[in-house]
DNA sequence: TTAATATATGAACATATATTCATATAAGGA
DNA sequence: TCCTTATATGAATATATGTTCATATATTAA
């Protein structure tokens, strides 16, 4: 019995060492997996670019969407979890907003390349 | 009978005003949603990071990740597929390369995003 | 304290997604 | 032409995700 495992061919092992090199260790590549996947939601990409303009309480959010409040609650824990927004309390209401400028800027940058794949 | 069909309260008429005025097309929002989609995956963010550096082909990635080869094909149809990766034949190979620089750029926000939540 | 409002959360279900396996296609070599 | 290599793809299965419904928590008013 070989120690080989895994005999598949690689054709180019020099471009594999240096990929594996240079790539962030898998935990770091996880969290970044996992924010994209807070945003690979439509519902949740309109809250994002809503509360880029104003903050907004789950209720406004759920009108928004035309979801049910339990429904935008539900998004909201997901972006909360994933520190893409934080939110004040003023009295019975939470207000909801972004918490820095990285969110928009790959709202923005998405839009950009999404704009330039279907205008051409 | 009334007309009113959802009875939801609404507490910020005005905000939802200025948010549905302000938001793009809902097709637009999709495939925005759908280009987050394509990198809420770890494997697939590690194979655009690879592919930001050189070129390679699809048993390469197969071989970075540790995943089959049809597996990793499978994963380069969603990023072709979406966009943000293409490719070019050599004989039996494809190699596969970036589309265009805003995939990195979501990459740099990502990560910039994510070591300054884990890091403070 | 009791009731009402705003939001959160757990469980259940329906849909979406990723991987595996088998098979198909495309290019090159014998 | 037949065989091999590199990649693609369809079907099936296992896991993940989003919504709904019921219920819980937190704040305010009565």
């Amino acid at each position: 019995m070989t120690e080989d495992i895994c005999e598949r061919r690689i054709i180019h092992e020099d471009r594999l060492e240096k990929a594996r090199t240079m790539l962030p260790a898998q935990e770091e590549i996880e969290r970044m997996a996992d924010l994209f996947k807070a945003m690979a939601d439509p519902g949740r990409v309109q809250i994002l670019m809503a509360l880029d303009v104003q903050e907004m309480c789950v209720c406004d959010l759920a009108a928004l969407l035309g979801v049910s409040e339990s429904a935008a609650s539900h998004q909201m824990r997901i972006l909360r979890t994933m520190n893409l927004v934080k939110n004040r309390r003023e009295g019975q209401v939470l207000y909801y907003r972004l918490v820095d400028d990285h969110v928009m800027q790959l709202v923005r940058v998405a839009r950009d390349h999404v704009s330039e794949i279907t205008g051409e």
